[in-house]
DNA sequence: GTCTATACGAAGATAGAC
DNA sequence: GTCTATCTTCGTATAGAC
């Protein structure tokens, strides 16, 4: 019952802090729940939870973007940006990506690593699929969907230093372009 | 004399673990010179050490584009590219950019972060400033230049949880297309 | 002015009481 | 099975010996 709120406050923890300064202290007290019960739940441990916690934000995403490529990949393109922007802006710059987080910092264990390349990976084989589907020839697809996903985290980290959304938008206007004449071609 | 070996030695150290996992006992041990020393010439503490090593960094790759954008935007960019290619590789996956650990972490003070600003602004700065001496408008100069450096940085995370290159390698290749034609226009 | 020694708090993790 | 209390280590920061 509690573990989902666990995984979801570590979540949402992380994006905001950074994995290292997000203790598990915290996240027991900002779930409710006692500090014991966080390594019931969780016998890894730290690495555990985040690993948990990143997956846990990676298929939210990848959810959102599952629905909004029906549309084609230009509007999964933009729900993909929009989705970030409302990230940063609703949290007043002060939160970010959870996988970009943990792909930056150090960690003890390794498997929270792993599962943010999945996300990635998850993302833009997501968006090169649908490219392809609208007939963007397989290697191109591939190096537009990178640059997609590459091109949102980057302009989300620029959005929170310089506490304006303006990274996002350009980057979002361009892609934009970019992404419809290929498909067009 | 030390002073500078601590700020280099501090960039490398966050641009490895992050910015909270790189303590200020670690980073005077690897310079060589005692605790004390480092709080005497950083009287500010872990703040002033972190802000002046991320403008150590921010001023030696804005050193590099200064030189390469002689050439023009795409030189300038390639350079760019190559440049965070290098620190992933050479450092097997396990280093990235200081600037932007800073951008994603939270920090105690807020000097750090402004720096990290300023090192996104000074990046594409120049490059739209190229990009426009090479005749395009204003409006996409800015589109672009922020595009590049944001699709940089997030390649870069993306570098190190996969372990790869390719998604550095791959959006390199389509922003080369889409500056070429740019500046052709 | 340099550096040793230390204060103080918080981190991850666990043992064991209820 | 849940939670409290505690162990150990490491963090920032400083006081004061040379």
């Amino acid at each position: 019952m509690s573990r989902q709120q666990i995984v979801a406050g570590a979540a949402d923890m992380i994006r905001r802090r950074g994995l290292n300064a997000t203790s598990i202290r915290e996240v027991a007290k900002h779930a409710g729940t006692p500090l014991g019960s966080t390594y019931h739940y969780f016998p890894g441990g730290k690495d555990q939870l985040a690993t948990e916690a990143v997956r846990w934000a990676g298929d939210a995403v990848s959810g959102v973007l599952t629905a909004k490529l029906r549309k084609g990949p230009v509007d999964g393109m933009k729900a993909f940006f929009t989705l970030w922007r409302e990230v940063v802006s609703e949290n007043d710059f002060q939160a970010g990506c959870p996988v970009v987080a943990v792909s930056v910092e150090e960690t003890s264990g390794r498997e929270a690593l792993a599962a943010a390349a999945e996300a990635f990976t998850t993302w833009s084989g997501q968006l090169a699929e649908s490219l392809r589907a609208h007939g963007v020839t397989p290697g191109r697809a591939d190096r537009l969907a990178a640059l997609v996903v590459a091109a949102a985290e980057g302009a989300v980290a620029m959005c929170r230093a310089q506490r304006s959304l303006q990274p996002l938008d350009d980057v979002a206007t361009e892609l934009t372009a970019l992404l419809a004449s290929a498909v067009r071609t």
